[in-house]
Order: structure tokens, then sequence, then C-alpha cells
DNA sequence: ATATCGATTTAGAATAATTCCAATTATCGG
DNA sequence: CCGATAATTGGAATTATTCTAAATCGATAT
């Protein structure tokens, strides 16, 4: 099974980023793994009381933006709405429901951001493509 | 010359919404025409007070949001920064460049968009594909 | 022309998400 | 276990945007 990265590999990765673990970015980043439905920092911080009932909402947003630097946890912005977070790292899009507001994860083939990425003229160099659809989920699916 | 909807096309759209041309919308508008580079709308006021000084930016932000709805301008965001504004109509990505800030259109050849929604799975049912490039424009250009 | 009525504009207050700040507390290496 | 440094905390500050209520405008019917 791969692309699951578990918590022994959670302090891995922030010592190789020269940052402690601690007990505050465990939880936000399991509470992540844990219901993977694109929650804002707001949804985090209410989960991560359940196990940490003094943790400050400053430290939810200080914890979100340690993940997304180290590259655990992608943020996901749909016009000028809360910051959503998403720990899949597969390449993938995203599908903004416009009925019910949710997210969901679209797995891109391979070579697709490849594919995208030629498109650009010369003098352009990407080093992230983002690719958001907006529309409605006509099954009621996950 | 196709996509240059002029001003008289502007009265025109907006009647077909049931809206008024009023001179706010119009010079809203034509600075949006006049200079590509995607302003925000802060930007746009400072641009619209040199013809219209006594405009208030309420005033901009609702004459920008009738614009979008009448389809005659896309509203653009990165992360959470603020709106940015585009009266390109022909379909293109953009190329934010983490440098200097500047956001670039990169028009797409027909059939792409098609082609990047070809990837959605069953059930899901995309009006809009929003394709957003970042990295770093070699080329000084335009 | 003029009164009327809804649409539009306006200034300023309010809101929402996030960041900043200064003080306290925790973590890791020696 | 101690000290240096990093992280957390609560609250204030910031930023972009929306809301609100009043004033003004514009098209239409008279």
């Amino acid at each position: 099974m791969p692309q699951a990265i578990t918590h022994e590999s959670l302090s891995q990765r922030l010592a190789d980023s020269g940052l402690r673990s601690t007990p505050q970015r465990e939880v936000v980043y399991s509470v992540l793994l844990k219901k993977r439905d694109h929650p804002t920092a707001d949804e985090v911080f209410a989960r991560v009381k359940g196990e940490l009932p003094t943790i400050s909402l400053a430290t939810v947003y200080n914890c979100l933006e340690t993940l997304v630097q180290c590259d655990l946890v992608r943020a996901v912005n749909f016009e000028r709405g809360p910051t959503r977070y998403c720990p899949n790292l597969r390449p993938h899009a995203h599908f903004h429901d416009v009925q019910t507001g949710r997210t969901h994860d679209v797995d891109l083939p391979p070579d697709l951001l490849d594919q995208v990425k030629s498109v650009l003229p010369d003098g352009f160099d990407a080093n992230s493509v983002e690719i958001i659809f907006r529309g409605k989920a006509t099954t009621p699916a996950c």
C-alpha cells in the first residue's frame, strides 16, 4: 500500500525539515488522514479539540501551514472561500460540487499534467499545475 | 477581429440581463479592457477614479460582480489573495509568476478543456474547468 | 416636462478568515 | 536535567469583501 504516510513518517518528515514533532502537529495530521473531506481550518480545529481540548485556533493554522510546507498536505482554495486541506498526495484535481459545497478528489492519469504543461509557450516554466472542476456530482457517491 | 467586446455591446449585454447601463459600469469595464493586467478591485478603483473621481469602492465591487454575472469578465483567485479580474473571453488558463506576482493568460488549444474534462469519472458533470500554473516566467515578456 | 418607482450608488459599519504579536511553555541535544 | 531554541497560546490586528440604509438616478407613464 503506497501513498499512505503514517505517523512514524510524520516526525521523520518534520525532522527532515528541521522541525519538531509535537502532539498538536500529530493530531492535526491524524485528523486530516481520518476524514478526508477537505475540512477548513475551523473544522480541523473542532475535530482536534476532541483530542486536545486546549489547542488554539492559531496553532491549528500553524500546524496546517507546517504540514503544507512539508508536502504532506495540499491547501486548496475555491474562489475566496476558506482554505481547505487535503492529505491526498497523488496527482489529482478537485471537483467542487456547487450544490453541496463538497469537494471531491479526481485522480489524474500519469501523463495528463505534463500534457497540460505542454501548452505553455516558451519562457513559462511551471512547477505546479492546479486543475479545478466546478459542477454537480449526479452520483451522491462518497 | 473577434473577441473584443466593445462598449456598445456592454449596454446590450446588460440589457439582456435586465440591467441598466451606467457610467460606473461603462468605465469599470473600459478600464479592464484598457490594461489587461488582472487588476484587483482596489487597482480598478484607483484607475476608475481618474475618470469618475467620486465613485466608491463598493460600487467598483458591485460593477465587477455585475460584469462577471454578464460573462464579460472572469474573476480569478490565487490562494487567498485578492480577487483579480480578467476580460479575456477566450478559453485560457492562468500562469501565476511567483517572482513578480504577475498573472499571464495562456490560451488553450480548442480541444484541451474537453480532453481534461474527459478524465472525470461517471457522475461528475463539470460546467467549468479552471487551470492554474504556478512558476516563473523566464522571458520578461509583456 | 414631471411624478413615480425600482434600480443603482454611496459611505461607512460589519464580517470572515487569517496573520501578527508578545508572553508562556515545550522539546531536543548535550 | 538544563539551556537554547522552537512551538503554542490568546487576543489584537489586518485584509478583502459584503452588508445596510439612505440618497440619487433613470426610464416610463402621465
